[in-house]
DNA sequence: CCGCAACTGAACCGGACAGTTTAGAATTGC
DNA sequence: GCAATTCTAAACTGTCCGGTTCAGTTGCGG
């Protein structure tokens, strides 16, 4: 099965209608999401709809694979490796938080943990291309440092969660609850800075 | 308003209906949960249910917060402050892994989280009551350590909340995410042991 | 044993919403 | 320019569920 079971490629709305449904899941969730509301977002009739999707729930998955996937491009971003180690890492904390932080970040979180049991599959989807692929990037960034004898790491893996997770620490939380939604420079940097820090007075060469 | 407003706590069967919601809110959420199964769980009519709370959504507060006191209570509880540094951080890095991987934590922050646009206020207990009640408490450990000269720290809250997200690293996210729900003895002592090397890296006087 | 308050159980209401149907309009391919 | 395909609009069905009502039961104090 190439693409997915039961869902109708051809046709000339079928753009439309993925769209719709995209805007109205990220907004509203699985749940909460009414089908009338895409079709109207979409600018297509119900009937279209449903002559593409057998139902909400697969409309739904097909959205939030697509979604992951975007979300894997992004963690794929390239990171800057040149310069200084601690330079190096300061720029990849300010990335990872920056993106934690973000609109899109927290929406997919929100949503993927809110379905966690209707579909296992979009939370392991979810881990996989974001924390997972998240991780790798930076093991490979971290290799090359130890290459360089800049750092000094024995549990790569877990050196690598250790800095993400640094460079979280206090504002992801408040930004998940919605304790707190915007978030100064300052702050930022002094999250990034002390995660550097951290990291560093461990394993810095 | 001493309890809560257009509760009526007098009655013989109201402690049967706040443990009934309890269960089912607490195994479904807010919004899945059905009140007619709230009621049966009760062992009281629905009549009677609705003869104390004016709807299920203050229902679900007042159980809510009952829930969050509970957490509260044992973020508080003692911990072992003897003893060389490094087995008092492992000790803690511990009971907060153990805790946060707990079946009560994990359900109360995703239905938090699930929640937490209906009832913001929810999320800001549980934040008050959970994380920061367990910084706080944190705080003070590394205080006292300071105080001895075991640790030298000098932005204690962000040390606190570093020391917290090192020791959940990798394992919390898995869990929350349904990805993992059973962790080896193993699997956790690998993770406090780094969050501690790491931590006392940076903080170890 | 009476009276009153609490409780029961089951029917009921109304709104929301997923999914279907239908009769007809618009597009497209040939 | 015609026929086949695609789409529309709106009404409709069935279901779920929060909340109400009410006639009848239970249990307790006096």
């Amino acid at each position: 099965m190439p693409p997915a079971p039961k869902i109708n490629r051809a046709g000339r709305k079928f753009d439309q209608v993925l769209e719709g449904a995209r805007q109205v899941f990220m907004a509203d969730g699985f749940e909460s999401a009414n089908v009338d509301d895409i079709a109207r977002v979409a600018g297509v009739s119900k009937a279209t709809l449903y002559s593409y999707f057998p139902d909400k729930a697969l409309l739904f998955s097909e959205v939030a694979r697509c979604e992951c996937d975007r979300m894997a491009e992004e963690a794929m971003s390239e990171a800057d490796l040149a310069g200084p180690i601690r330079d190096v890492l300061t720029f990849a904390a300010n990335k990872i938080l920056t993106f934690l932080l973000s609109d899109f970040s927290q929406r997919m979180f929100r949503i993927c943990l809110a379905e966690r049991d209707r579909f296992p599959e979009l939370a392991r989807e979810f881990y996989e291309s974001g924390p997972e692929m998240g991780r790798k990037r930076l093991e490979e960034g971290l290799a090359l440092a130890v290459a360089r004898g800049e750092l000094r790491i024995d549990n790569m893996s877990l050196a690598a969660e250790q800095f993400s997770d640094l460079a979280k620490s206090r504002l992801w939380l408040r930004a998940i609850l919605g304790i707190q939604t915007r978030f100064t420079a300052e702050e930022i940097a002094e999250v990034v800075d002390e995660a550097v820090e951290t990291f560093l007075a461990r394993y810095g060469a």
